[in-house]
DNA sequence: AATATTTTTATGTATAGACATAATCGAGTC
DNA sequence: GACTCGATTATGTCTATACATAAAAATATT
């Protein structure tokens, strides 16, 4: 066959690993490019592209393209779906619900939400197990109004989680990594000292209409999220 | 003009928002979209694919196109340069070099890296600040082999990081966070007390050929890593 | 010299048409 | 039923061509 746009992408790839094309400097024109590779300006483009997504390239009209001066400035991190994460390292997975109630959300939450003081919450906490050991511990608000169906829901087989993924449009959101000390009730479930420096997780998401629900999840000691670069 | 890809894109989204195009279910072929909507297929699979990378759809040659069970799978996280973390707040940035002897890496980081024992490393540590108050801590191992020039370039102006970045190929490398508590040293040069639940990155880097550098860096506390789905 | 206007140019994108490729489906076979 | 194998089909990609658009560079105007 032709030359395909992942021969572009290989070869400028090389060209960048190799200091051919240094940071900083300005490459050939996609039309010069096609007729040194022998293909058309459109196979190029297609690849050029592709490296700028991943952050390789930085690209501006008439300027033209250069090389970008910190490489790789993007990585892709796969969401966390905690049954997955932990099947794939087959484990067994399994989750416990806590507890559950009607409770209003704590004015700091809300405010990431966007919530009126007026909106309808449910708290709900569940614990993760891989393997039997506690793998994650996550403490949830959901706003009943943008999840119908939520509140008549049991959360025996499928857990909040699951349900909320299958059953909401989901639009945008934010995902948070930081460190927190465990607290009483983390030390008591994920089966460590107080104080114990814990990965967590803070997410926020949204449908297109309304917030649905906020999440915060604390890891179990030595947890750690990886990123391939 | 004509209607563009991005169009496309976001009717798309609208359909799989409003549930139209149900999770799981197997959407119109190319052909059809194209001709429903009175586009190209071109244009149409150009969105089509732009919706595959963000992990809305799942495509696959002959069986169609479908909604993801679980949309938004994956989520970009800008790696973080600490310069521009820092000076894109509007603070001011600054660095300062604690440490720097010819060292050899400890057993497990070694072997993170695949270096053998007589492998010669420089271990560099660093403090970083913003408007004065200490931001990050940064432990690194230089692989001299894999970084040719570095032994030789004094680190007043230039940070390791800036230096490496720029001046060596970069290709590949994982990054890993985790939840760390402060020892003495970073509790000292952090300000925080010792056992502080702190937030770390711990980045290994290769070039095409061989290992370059492994980084531990520590956080101040409260900070926050955030990605935007 | 500062500012406004035009020209130029590299990337961005749409199109029709063609062929490649993977995977499913169904027919025929054991 | 289990299997092989070819027909079918939806996506994947390349091509050539055309025009759109942003932004730099050159030019004209004040």
């Amino acid at each position: 066959m032709a030359i395909t746009w992942q021969d572009i992408h290989k070869e400028a790839l090389e060209r960048i690993h190799s200091r051919d094309w240094a940071p900083g400097a300005l490459i050939p024109n996609e039309a010069d490019l096609a007729a040194e590779l022998g293909c058309s300006r459109a196979t190029v483009n297609r690849a050029l592209r592709a490296l700028a997504e991943d952050g390789w390239l930085e690209r501006r009209r008439k300027a033209g393209t250069r090389v970008a001066m910190a490489p790789q400035r993007r990585a892709r991190l796969a969401i966390p779906i905690l049954r997955e994460a932990v099947e794939a390292r087959g484990q067994s997975f399994a989750h416990s619900l806590l507890s559950r109630e009607t409770e209003a959300m704590p004015p700091l939450e809300r405010a990431l939400l966007g919530l009126s003081a007026e909106a309808v919450t449910q708290r709900v906490r569940t614990l993760f197990l891989a393997d039997g050991q506690p793998y994650a511990l996550e403490d949830r608000w959901v706003h009943l109004d943008g999840a119908p169906g939520f509140a008549a829901q049991e959360l025996k087989e499928v857990c909040a989680n699951e349900w909320l993924v299958q059953h909401t449009p989901f639009a945008r959101g934010t995902m948070d990594y930081l460190a927190s000390p465990a607290g009483p009730f983390e030390a008591r479930h994920l089966g460590c000292p107080e104080g114990t420096a814990l990965l967590a997780m803070e997410r926020a998401t949204f449908s297109p209409d309304t917030a649905v629900t906020f999440v915060r999840t604390h890891f179990a000691p030595g947890h750690r999220v990886r990123l391939e670069l």
